[in-house]
DNA sequence: TTGCGCTGCTCAATCGACTGATTAAACGTT
DNA sequence: AACGTTTAATCAGTCGATTGAGCAGCGCAA
């Protein structure tokens, strides 16, 4: 009986024996080779290079010298393989990155998460394939050591796919309620409401808000603020009467112009972005509306494009760059410390007045 | 002597007898796991995955079933370490990736690159941190099997840094003559042929070009062209007394309002890239110029706003999708083919008249 | 009955970094 | 001289997937 066969050859390995297998040649030096050039082991080299065990003075440096001098850094594999963790964070978009790209309220939060994750040495993987589940592939293949999910667009069924995500996530932007994950989300509702009061200020006592059919976690505090704002303000105007679904931009306007058309007209719309409200005012203007004097028009989110509009539009700015930096700022204390209490963050938003509304 | 001491304790390796370790613990199910469940070997498994070895259809159909039911993906770390590739790319920009998330013309060509490099099953990588010699940190970790380079703003300086980058490179949109990698770049050089013949055909025969003082391979591609195409028009002019040279749009609209002002004034300006065009719009403007009736201005890059802009800008249109697509096209054939010969592909541009152009 | 070829698997080494356990030597103490 | 302690390293196994080499077992033919 041979269950446990002893090793039959115990020939010392023959690799490397021929071979030059020098530094640089498949990408840059590697522990053994400054071991094997200053003639101590490979572990001295580690416990050098990461401040651990006994080493003498005189040897420390000279490994510290040499690594300095070709330039070594640890291979990324190996040391993931080893340590069960990667130093890079994924992040990922629904339903496509193709729209991230495009939208420049996320290219600001890119940016944001990009330079502070850099500086924490962490690396941005870009999560675009999915597995048939819908599970980011990077996630089951063990790319990353959390996720950040830019949540703008996210439907149930996007959350759904994440639920057993087996990383920490950060949510930005989205659903706070979807699942007990850190998240940050800015202040929809607070934006809302600002928008109400200086409408309120400026004399405007119908106002009308457009926003999608879609239903979006922060769409939905967007409106929820307003029509909050606009009671507090003693305006009557209720979700019924005032708001209006569309699923397009045409759509929007040409509802716009049917209330405009109408015996008691609004003399101001909010539009649920800045991309809607210059969409509208460009149909407005087409139809001979004049604005801010015959409509005012309010966006949310700040785009680029809002401050060249004609009439440059008042909108609500977000801090976009913030949204980044704090977002990955939750997810590197979530790395330091697995088991702390859930962080629900919210970004404060600020109406910035320009001139696309008028005084009543 | 015991230079070769035999190994002394050849026992059974204990691990793994009282700790459960079954998979979904740390992160998913290992080849291990499926090999223990179905009694086979880890070999095997690899190798029905593989579709490698000599395998009876039924356990094949067994492994795979199994991998399919535990969501399966192979470890990215363990898969690296051996095969030397990591399935991944890097994308980098110079000076960092502040600028480049805030640039629509870039954001665009990542929308490409995501697409493409998804659907070959790599994941993009961003590049953002750098080691001390400015080599992107994840080169040399071995985080990537390749480098898409956004040489748009980059210098001399910032392709010195990767002259020894040990993987492959593709530079999109920048100097061709820096290396021996694989290139795109878009016919800056046509597109500003384009626009001196288009000012030629509008009856322009005063005309001048704006750009900036720090010399970038793209813009002076612009620049080459647009006085080679007033040359073949017949127009005299040099870049000596028809190109401004600036720091800023400040500066740009200093001058051109100083040429405006002047004996012999310019009917057109062709701006370097649309910010500028955009800019001039509003200096002009300001000093009560108006356009194109006072003067002709022509952008170059076909930024989601010059179709706003007021009038709407004549510009030059680079497919900036395409770029993408095509740049991730040149690194997988690469990848594929590691020792063809260097492909430098050149990506047209066209000429899309609005009306900041008017007859003279 | 020996040998050959084929099928269907397993073995064990490998990629590079990290680390708990171990060891060899130096030093000090009684 | 015997023993304990400290110092300065080394050993060998581990992470997970891949792969060339190897080896039973079977059928078939000489």
């Amino acid at each position: 009986m041979l269950l446990h066969r002893p090793n039959s050859k115990l020939v010392k390995p023959v690799a490397n024996s021929q071979a030059p297998r020098m530094s640089i040649a498949n990408g840059g030096a590697k522990l053994r080779d400054i071991a094997e050039l200053l003639g101590c082991s490979v572990a001295t080299v580690s416990n050098a290079i990461n401040g651990r065990g006994r080493i003498s003075v005189e040897m420390r440096q000279q490994i510290l010298d040499k690594c300095a001098e070709l330039n070594f850094v640890p291979n990324s594999a190996g040391r993931s393989l080893r340590l069960q963790r990667t130093d890079a964070v994924g992040v990922i978009y629904a339903p496509s990155f193709a729209e991230l790209f495009g939208n420049v309220f996320y290219a600001r939060i890119m940016e944001g998460l990009s330079e502070t994750f850099g500086e924490a040495g962490l690396d941005l993987v870009l999560g675009n394939r999915r597995d048939a589940d819908g599970m980011p592939s990077v996630i089951r293949q063990g790319k990353v050591d959390a996720l950040v999910v830019l949540a703008g667009v996210f439907t149930a069924a996007d959350y759904e796919t994440l639920r057993h995500c087996p990383v920490p996530l950060c949510i930005v932007d989205g659903c706070v309620r979807s699942f007990d994950a850190d998240s940050l989300t800015t202040d929809g509702f607070g934006g809302g409401q600002q928008v109400a009061e200086h409408l309120y200020q400026y004399g405007h006592r119908k106002v009308v808000m457009i926003a999608y059919r879609n239903p979006l976690y922060n769409i939905e505090q967007r409106i929820a603020g307003f029509f909050s704002g606009l009671r507090s303000c003693g305006i009557e105007a209720s979700e019924a009467d005032s708001l209006i679904r569309v699923d397009n931009d045409k759509e929007a306007a040409n509802e716009l112009l049917a209330r405009l058309n109408s015996q008691n007209p609004p003399t101001a719309v909010f539009a649920v972005n800045d991309t809607m409200a210059l969409n509208l005012m460009d149909a407005l203007e087409q139809a001979g509306w004049s604005i801010p004097d015959d409509v005012s028009i309010v966006g949310f989110d700040d785009d680029p494009m809002a401050v060249r509009a004609r009439p440059p539009l008042t909108t609500v700015s977000l801090k976009k760059r913030d949204i980044g930096a704090v977002s990955a700022g939750l997810v590197l204390d979530r790395l330091a410390h697995p088991d702390k209490p859930v962080v629900h963050q919210v970004q404060p938003t600020r109406l910035v007045v320009r001139e696309s509304v008028a005084h009543r």
